[in-house]
DNA sequence: AAGTTTCCATACCTTTTGACTATGGGCTTA
DNA sequence: TAAGCCCATAGTCAAAAGGTATGGAAACTT
């Protein structure tokens, strides 16, 4: 069944008249009556009586009418649906974030993306930083901001971002909360400790612990920074997390002592690969921020809802 | 776009290489090749993102993915539909029905009909005699039961099933009902009529009554023997129809005296149109009936709703 | 590191087929 | 009876779909 069948057929079906038919579609009146032979053999039936000014659809035709109806609205649409896309020329960005990044860090600079294309859609993928660079490869997105991925494919352009300290974070209510100097970690030996099951440094992190007598009590693993946060919140334990990962007024960040642990955030992209422009705007606009006045400014602001809120 | 372009782009976007499509297309690669870039052209921009082993679909070629899909799954359907059709070769009988008609004068013939070919499915159309010829003409049905199409169609072909005078019908709680004679035209200047607005004998009626003196106090129009026979057993007023068009054990027919007005039932279908079996069964059907013995079970039978129920 | 394989594109040829013109037969209308 | 309309058929042409051979570049193997 070719498309231009479909399209004779259709005209047929709505002239009653072969050779009307053949003007609309502006072809010789043979070309199309042989079309509507060739479907009528694909479909093993006439699906027109031709009885001059009385000519109409068969029942098979009448059967077969909608489904070839739909099939030709659905090219068509597909069509006009393209042109419109490439005229209106607002490629969504699809942007992939580990799930150990708080996306509270790139508020600003999505607003601003925004306000730059307006109109433009976004769309958000999280995972684990090896799932990051998956969703990369597979062009699924095009640009990724996540922690180191060393080596992981030689064609992620990758630019770095800042690099940060963990820290050690109590909720408000903690009775760590209330210390204002460095933590020592033989405090933690009788705490619940959250981790993020995905940490890129979970295994220094035991080591460190081992290794200075704070080895805790329990140690639970969640998935994702707004969990790791929620839970600081209730006060279920205490975390050690990357500075820029819990972003909340009701949990309070502290230093552990002798804790030397850092990560380095980078925004990725693939090389060789055609970006849109909104991808490569807001690339160069990560790679220019003052990263250190938006860690300088994370204690000041509100809970994450709040602030999430305010900037939409 | 044609459909090959179509099937071949839904393989590519499945396999994500396009020299496995090509073979699950059974075509050759650059065959395959030369048809996305086409359509490639069409659309105005790149379907896939050519990368060796990590080929994928772009932007552009996600959203085009549901529509083409639509389009080549309709096309497929349509074609398995024709099959199935074919195979099942029950095609649906149309039936048009003049409004004159009493259904239930066929229901014994088309109950045979169904028990002759199961799984036959009937439809139904109403409409005045001028309406039913146009069905009969446009191939909306098949066969068409009415009373005479005096030559208005040189392709019709018609059997003569049989002939029925004219009788008055009144409602059992009507005063006439009590009546075993023939009834005097004069009788009913005092009565409201009824009569079916689409009557083909509604003129030589009019004048019969004026000659008679039996011109009534009111005249209402019906459209359908069924309105007609529920206003008469309301006892609303009285009727004068064919003998076949009231059925109803709540009504009494009379016979009007000196009315010798006859009406003529027929069954037509359109020569040199190929028929179904089933519509040349239902033709030899009526034909061959004995339309005395179907007159003669007239009285006998409980009211339409009654029959019909039992019928089916 | 070199050889092998994979994957897609290009060049070129063959075959298919869609389209056109011309024409004819059958039916309707004037 | 003539004219007109409607669809089918025949024959030719050109476009395009399909095939083979091949090349280049990347990825994988040894």
């Amino acid at each position: 069944m070719e498309m231009h069948q479909v399209r004779y057929f259709l005209a047929v079906a709505r002239e009653l008249n072969f050779t009307r038919a053949a003007e609309s579609c502006n072809v010789a009146q043979p070309s199309l009556t042989r079309a509507i032979k060739q479907l009528e053999d694909e479909l093993g039936g006439e699906l027109f009586r031709r009885e001059r000014n009385l000519s109409h659809l068969t029942e098979l035709g009448q059967r077969m009418k909608p489904m070839l109806q739909q099939c030709y609205d659905s090219a068509v649409t597909a069509k006009s649906l393209a042109q419109s896309i490439k005229s209106g020329a607002v490629a969504p960005l699809s942007i992939a974030l580990s799930v150990t990044i708080n996306i509270m860090l790139l508020i600003t600079f999505l607003t601003e993306l925004v306000r730059a294309f307006p109109g433009l859609e976004l769309r958000f993928y999280r995972g684990t930083t090896a799932e990051v660079a998956e969703l990369l490869k597979k062009g699924d997105v095009e640009v990724a901001v996540a922690g180191p991925m060393n080596g992981s494919w030689d064609r992620l352009d990758s630019w770095p971002l800042f690099t940060e300290p963990y820290k050690l974070v109590v909720g408000w209510q903690h009775r760590l909360a209330a210390i204002s100097g460095p933590v020592k970690a033989s405090e933690l030996i009788n705490e619940r400790l959250l981790c993020r099951s995905n940490c890129e440094h979970v295994e220094e992190l035991r080591a460190f612990l081992d290794e200075h007598g704070g080895h805790p009590a329990t140690k639970h693993n969640v998935w994702t920074e707004s969990d790791l946060t929620s839970l600081l919140e209730a006060n279920f334990g205490v975390g050690i997390a990357p500075r820029s990962s819990v972003w909340s007024r009701k949990t309070t960040q502290i230093e552990l002592d002798g804790l030397s642990i850092e990560r380095t955030l980078s925004v990725y992209g693939v090389s060789g690969r055609q970006r849109s422009m909104a991808a490569s705007t807001l690339i160069k606009m990560l790679r220019a921020a003052d990263w250190q006045a938006v860690q300088d400014q994370m204690p000041e602001r509100d809970g994450r809802d709040t602030k999430l809120a305010r900037a939409s």
